[in-house]
DNA sequence: GCGATGCTACGGCCGCGGCCGAAGCATTCC
DNA sequence: GGAATGCTTCGGCCGCGGCCGTAGCATCGC
């Protein structure tokens, strides 16, 4: 069973607002330095490196060093997914913690940007995102349940159509059968509603990035949807923004 | 974005060994009393109290009274999604650990039929479960992949013929296009590889309870195959056990 | 009514762990 | 070589939070 404390470590490790916060940031699944990331924890290095150094040996993170840098990222998808998850249950406390302590919840300028569209991991968030996953649903293009997601046959022709490597290195080949794709609803952390992640949404994303639909806002994990994109999309998805 | 301070409060509550206990005794599902979840965290009924309150407000813990007794269990699906991804996580940090600090891991005789078979918040785990999904994924009547997963069109009538409810309350339908009832991997705790989870996994473990086929060990989430169960499984599923 | 049981609220103790300053090692640039 | 940059290690301060003892409130049994 895995002595019950690893369990506690793990939690505890993202559960100090310094670790959080670096985490979150290296969410977009990008590389950064350490002082980097005690900026945005808003610590010293000194401290920083104490953090990092014990989210890697947990295995958290990965570490590579490069000349006098050190870049760290998340270990895997699957310290992704659990801190997804943990995002997902702490977007409902807010319902209990409204009351009790006012979220300023300043939505600024740069707050916009990133609401619209940011990557989230290997994939694509925000309300675009969202809109994606709401067009290919209403045709049935793709099932999103809480409980797992499945590309359709249809769906994976469209995506094809756009140009997607849907069997590419990204893409986990089906076991057997039908050659169906595997994608996961990942919850919108603003949006509060589920975008497209897993194999399809990575390959998505690298097309729209490789397309020049998209391209990454300098020090942040928003994105800016290029006008070749806001055409190409809006007319593949049905957007109307 | 909501604020980052939610997201490491959500992990931090689960961060605490005694809180971590607690959450784990809860993953079978069931509803606990305060006293029984201070027991298996090996604290006092009142510092258990001031945990279980805390748990409750963050929206981690649903409580009913019910006479004098309180009786505890998970807040919902996305929580015990949350925790099972910090257990997949904690899982691989045993290998950074091993040389650390000798994991006891001892496997006692009471936890071999916990290996076996278990309930894991409204699924079956252990080896039999996993059993199981390989059956079903050998026959391509189910995908399990690490990012999704799908229940076949053979899939479904395969567990229809076991009297597996896919239509039922627990099964959320398809939001359209053919209907394909939603699956989840779960990564097995001991056997580290997936068995069913989601929809599929709740509807089979609920036909399992019903037909008889396993039951629970009183004071532990492992369950017992009943001759019955050895009979129907191993012809249904191909278990040589 | 009285006592027993299950749980909760309050206070004080105490230890773990986050934090930074100072110092030390590695790498790069001039 | 010397200086600057990036990062780490060490030591000590300090505050948050877990823990239990005592006490108080509900419910059940007689």
């Amino acid at each position: 069973m895995l002595s019950t404390s690893a369990f506690a470590e793990t939690a505890s490790l993202v559960g100090d607002p310094a670790r959080a916060n670096m985490l979150a940031a290296l969410m977009d699944g990008r590389a950064l330095t350490a002082a980097e990331l005690a900026h945005v924890a808003g610590i010293a290095p000194q401290t920083a490196s104490g953090h990092l150094a014990r989210l890697t040996q947990a295995g958290l993170l990965a570490m590579e060093r490069q000349g006098r840098h050190r870049y760290h990222r998340l270990a895997s998808g699957a310290v992704a997914q659990m801190l997804e998850g943990i995002m997902s249950v702490a977007a409902d406390l807010g319902g209990a913690d409204r009351a009790k302590r006012r979220t300023a919840t300043v939505t600024g300028p740069r707050d916009q940007a990133m609401r619209y569209a940011r990557t989230c991991y290997d994939h694509l968030a925000g309300r675009i995102a969202v809109a994606m996953a709401d067009g290919m649903v209403a045709r049935g293009q793709v099932d999103l349940s809480p409980d797992g997601g499945a590309l359709t046959d249809s769906g994976a022709v469209f995506l094809r159509g756009l140009g997607v490597e849907l069997d590419g290195a990204g893409a986990r080949a089906s076991s057997r059968g039908g050659g169906r794709v595997f994608c996961r609803p990942c919850l919108d952390w603003s949006e509060r509603r589920p975008h497209i992640a897993g194999a399809v949404g990575a390959a998505l994303c690298q097309t729209c990035f490789a397309r020049g639909w998209v391209r990454r806002i300098e020090g942040t994990r928003a994105v800016a949807v290029t006008p070749a994109g806001r055409l190409a999309l809006g007319k593949a998805f049905d957007l109307w923004d």
